[in-house]
DNA sequence: AATTTCTTCAACCGCTGTGGC
DNA sequence: AGCCACAGCGGTTGAAGAAAT
């Protein structure tokens, strides 16, 4: 026998909510709380199921949410946080007070994705599209094979063939503590504990690079986004990893702690959660 | 002004995770 | 261990309004 459905669906109303049905559900919820959804509906006097009862509160009832646009900062948050959850929207929307996870995804499917692309990256893997494209079709099968070695194997296999076997083992096992460390990153996100090192790496992870960079192309002594366009993939994946770094330079150069809320307002992550947890979680200079 | 096309977003659907029995 | 009910999540849909023709 499956499972049955969540309610009755006969004689039960579908579609928009009235002006009637929100104030039912809404003084019903503030006088009675939420005991169990599939209540609500009949103690609340609404021909809905307790799913939808659920969704409209959540959605669109709840006295604590944020309405209106998002802000641009609040837009480069959630690419930053999509680049590192993915479609994980509640997630992502916990980090907006306020703010629900059906609206940051409908905000994502509808206008960030075609900023992206206009961007010319893939919403889902962030990199450019030239070489998300080159990946699936020519790469991808080296790719599954060389990520099936895991990196201790990579490391044995270095020892014996190559000459600059030190360096390049130096370089794997460099790579390894990054990912080490990336993975600790994620869970240090997820848990709020606070480390000085991760903090540090979670502002430089945490800053529009992208933005940077195209501000950085708008120079004269950089790359035009048109010649960037007729760049290579590798090449212009060479030139954004050399931009970050020179990124991460000038940030450790200009950083004054002291005078950090004085950064210009694309460094997103200053007037939001985020920037709230930075501003505790990395008192010193390093 | 009328019609078509596009965009937005509230709401729905189906699935998964979890906890109680 | 297996079943069930429920909450929650993410993908998708479709109505309504806006913009384009």
């Amino acid at each position: 026998m499956g499972r049955q459905p969540c309610c009755d669906k006969v004689g039960l109303k579908r579609g928009p909510w009235t002006i009637e049905e929100d104030h039912k559900l809404t003084n019903f919820i503030l006088n009675n709380g939420i005991q169990c959804w599939r209540m609500v509906p009949k103690l609340a006097g609404l021909l809905r199921c307790g799913k939808s009862c659920r969704l409209r509160w959540i959605n669109y009832l709840r006295p604590d949410l944020k309405r209106g646009g998002f802000t641009k900062m609040e837009d480069n948050q959630i690419i930053q946080l999509h680049s590192r959850l993915g479609n994980r929207w509640s997630k992502i929307a916990s980090h907006f007070p306020g703010r629900t996870d059906n609206e940051i995804k409908n905000h994502w499917n509808t206008r960030i994705k075609k900023k992206l692309k206009v961007l010319g990256l893939d919403p889902v893997t962030h990199n450019p599209i030239e070489q998300t494209e080159k990946d699936v079709s020519g790469e991808e099968e080296e790719e599954t094979i060389q990520e099936s070695v895991s990196l201790k194997e990579q490391e044995e296999s270095l020892e014996v063939k190559s000459e600059d076997r030190d360096q390049a083992k130096s370089d794997l096992v460099q790579e390894r503590d990054q990912k080490l460390e990336q993975d600790e990153f994620k869970i240090l996100d997820e848990t709020d504990e606070t480390d000085l090192l991760k903090s540090y790496e979670m502002l430089c992870g945490s800053l529009d690079v992208g933005s940077w960079i195209n501000q950085e192309t708008n120079t004269s002594t950089s790359y035009s986004s048109q010649e960037s366009n007729n760049l290579s993939a590798g090449e212009f994946h060479s030139i954004q990893e050399h931009s970050v770094s020179q990124w991460i330079e000038s940030v450790d150069s200009f950083l004054s702690w002291d005078s950090f809320t004085h950064l210009d307002e694309d460094l997103f992550f200053l007037e939001n959660s985020q920037c709230n947890y930075m501003k505790h979680s990395v008192p010193k200079r390093l």
